[in-house]
DNA sequence: AGCACGCCGACT
DNA sequence: GTCGGCGTGCTC
């Protein structure tokens, strides 16, 4: 009989987006297994792809498979369910669902050629009191005195010995060669520390949470900022690991320090694996394969860690559960949510979702049963809510203090003469974000995008915030030649120079992408600002989550409108969720806290709400508009992208595309456009948009799908669809 | 996606 | 006469 594989190529475009049946030569068979990686003839080129099924007959005419190229599945059942699910909600090819699932070193992809690290060890052949009878030189008996009876074996590089007596020594064969895998990566090893005493609603939330066990009980933990959520879910993991099972915990990628790990790891020593894009690619195959292989319990990561490879998952846990980053932003454009609801089915085990500010979709998911609700409404050490001033920059404007208010700047100079810290948040980087010349209105833009360059002044050019196309800047305007460019719009760059200057005693640290743009700087700001080696620590959204600074005890928002005016439906909640988190910084320990919000619409609702520290009242506000509005929670929205360097090639099918979709949906979606979008000239591209809002139209993921293959044929537009929910 | 085959312009 | 442009079509 002979033997069939449906083999899915590398080759992550939907045009490809089915397998392809390959004959396996005899001598491989042994070999075949679902889940494993092969290398095929493909056309006239040579690829890797993924075995999904084996058949013993087949009607088309096949080509043999060259190789098997891994010795173990790389997918199991549950990785390829999980594949199949990504690619239904997501109406991405299922190979790019699969790649994106892998840690490189596992992907099908000729590219990665990333290696288990191996070291070189020596071996005794026979015991060592044997071998020193024989005749041996004295440099042979120095090498063999690295031994001892017990431990046979020894590492080479990391002894001296001599290369000559060694090679001796093999050659009479008293010693052999082993090679052995080594991790690259290992967390440091810390004391371990006894679990800190609860308190009753801590405790009463652990126990909700384990007495599910066993169940795919999803759950809402709603703590204020600092009410120790860390803490409950530290005594979950305890308990879930007695039971010998594993725990997956999903945090955002800014928030994964090294702080947050070693809370962790000083409770559960030598247990946790962690991945997060901080890791070479060989790190992240090592810490996959403790996974893999069981020898760690937990794994820490940021969102692609939602597939680490755990076969008895006891409990999700999925921290600041509002974070934007936890949707992947470039397709496959999965919902990290959906793919853990989807894990705790599986295992039967409970999901945590965590957060000061839920999303209103978790919130609502809660008001109506579907999640358990926990409550944390007080801060773990007993530490007070800090008090919350909304100043009114009209009003600053005139009193000539457009950049740091009058009131804000008094509180900076009382903290610094008491010797506490501030932290100031301005949600912009870069130094100006328009540049126009004052005598012709001649005003910088992207040669490839539809917006103006923000000038950085630590590098002296011009960056395009969306392309990244940069550009030198000179002191004369390109189009008049006169002497007279204005630079308008802060950003932090800005600010750091405006704060020097009136600050002249202050030490002030910057942190933003640009400033942590090499590896370990953000650590190294996030380290000496807890050292206390700088007063002020101004930067973006960065510096707004999971920080626990005990001497901050001033937050300034610079520019509350910032966010606020983003339009974009869920503006309003990321903003009052931007805010709370930054206002939460504040007075963490002992020391009482202030914040101070800068905007021009004090009498905003949403401000006003942040100023209450009212999430309730914010909520009801919220859901409110999202209800007249026809958006999340209420309806689904799906965001469709029709992209083309031709103009009207992209605008046509658009119009092809609305028609499509009025015609087949259901009469109770809503189909708006095609209209241009937000930024409808990006890098030389076209973009028209459609907007989808619906609730329960059972028509609408086929509709999509035929949709998208009609405009796979048109080979100058593509497609893009984007959930939100 | 990428590579081959295929049919029309400026060059040793 | 050829080298090479990128349009179209196929990949088990």
């Amino acid at each position: 009989m002979k033997m069939y594989v449906d083999v899915l190529v590398e080759i992550e475009t939907k045009h490809l987006d089915k397998t392809f049946t390959y004959h396996v030569p005899k001598e491989l068979e042994a070999e075949v297994m679902i889940g494993k990686r092969v290398l095929v003839p493909f056309g006239a080129r040579e690829l890797e792809g993924y075995i999904l099924n084996i058949k013993d007959s087949s009607e088309m005419a096949t080509k043999d498979l060259t190789n098997i190229l891994d010795a173990e599945p790389i997918l199991n059942d549950e990785l390829l369910y999980l594949g199949k699910f990504m690619q239904k909600q997501t109406l991405s090819s299922l190979c790019s669902c699969y790649n994106t699932m892998l840690p490189k070193a596992l992907k099908a992809s000729q590219k990665s050629q990333i290696k288990v690290k191996k070291e070189i060890y020596l071996k005794l052949t026979a015991s060592l009191d044997e071998l020193l009878k024989e005749p041996i030189t004295s440099a042979g008996r120095d090498v063999l005195s690295l031994f001892t009876n017990a431990d046979a074996v020894l590492q080479a590089k990391a002894n001296k010995v001599s290369a000559s007596a060694v090679k001796t020594l093999l050659n009479k064969g008293f010693l052999v060669l082993e090679e052995r895998e080594v991790y690259r990566y290992n967390l440091d090893s810390y004391q371990e520390e006894q679990p800190k005493k609860l308190n009753a609603e801590q405790q009463k939330a652990y126990e909700k949470i384990t007495a599910s066990f066993g169940k795919p009980q999803v759950f809402l933990l709603h703590g204020v900022t600092g009410s120790g959520k860390t803490e409950v879910y530290l005594n979950v993991i305890a308990d879930c690991l007695k039971m010998g099972q594993e725990a997956l915990v999903l945090v955002p990628e800014i928030s994964l320090t090294p702080q947050f790990v070693e809370r962790f790891s000083k409770r559960f020593p030598k247990q946790i694996a962690v991945l997060h894009s901080g890791l070479s690619n060989g790190e992240k195959y090592d810490e996959y394969r403790k996974i893999m292989r069981g020898e760690v319990a937990i794994c820490i990561g940021a969102r692609s860690a939602s597939f680490a490879p755990f076969k008895n998952l006891g409990v999700i846990i999925m921290d600041e559960e509002q974070t934007d980053s936890y949707k992947q932003e470039n397709n496959p454009r999965y919902f990290t949510l959906d793919i853990l609801k989807e894990r705790s089915k599986i295992h039967s085990c409970p999901l945590v979702l965590g957060s000061a500010t839920p999303s209103l979709d978790t919130m609502a998911h809660a008001h109506k049963k579907i999640y358990a609700y926990l409550p944390l409404t007080k801060r773990a050490n007993n530490a007070s809510l800090p008090e919350i001033i909304l100043v009114d920059m009209a009003e600053e404007m005139q009193a000539r203090h457009p950049i740091i208010s009058r009131e804000l700047e008094c509180l900076i100079i009382e903290r610094l003469n008491k010797k506490e810290q501030i932290m100031l948040l301005l949600n912009r980087r870069g130094h100006s974000t328009t540049i126009t010349c004052s005598n012709c209105g001649f005003t910088y833009r992207c040669p490839h995008c539809d917006i103006t360059l923000t000038y950085h002044r630590t590098t002296k050019n011009l960056r395009c915030h969306y392309c990244g196309y940069t550009k030198y800047i000179t002191d004369t305007c390109p189009n008049c030649q006169a002497k007279s460019l204005s630079y308008y719009g802060m950003g932090t760059e800005k600010l750091e120079e405006y704060l020097e200057e009136i600050f002249p005693t202050a030490k002030i640290v910057r942190m933003d992408r640009d400033s942590t743009a090499n590896k370990g700087s953000h650590e190294k700001i996030i380290k000496d600002f807890q050292e206390h080696k700088y007063d002020i620590l101004l930067g973006t959204q960065m510096i707004s989550k999971g920080l626990d600074f005990p001497d901050v005890t001033l937050v300034g928002i610079i520019d509350a409108d910032a966010s606020l005016n983003i339009p974009d439906y869920k503006s309003n909640e990321r903003t009052f969720a931007l805010l709370s988190q930054a206002s939460g910084r504040g007075g963490r320990a002992k020391k009482a806290g202030t914040v101070v919000i800068q905007t021009f619409n004090k009498e905003n609702p949403v401000l006003q709400f942040v100023a209450l520290n009212s999430y309730q009242k914010f909520y009801a506000y919220e859901m409110n508009i999202r209800k007249t509005l026809k958006y999340p929670p209420f309806y689904y929205l799906a965001l469709l992208t029709i992209k083309s360097k031709d103009y009207e090639q992209a605008s046509n099918e658009a119009r092809k595309a609305k028609e499509f979709l009025s015609n087949n949906v259901s009469n109770e979606t809503i189909v708006l456009g095609p209209a241009t979008a937000n930024l409808f000239f990006v890098n030389g591209i076209y973009h028209f948009e459609i907007l989808l809002k619906y609730r329960f139209d059972d028509k609408i993921m086929p509709c999509l799908k035929e949709l998208d293959e009609m405009i796979l044929l048109n080979k100058k537009v593509t497609l893009d669809i984007d959930f939100h929910y």
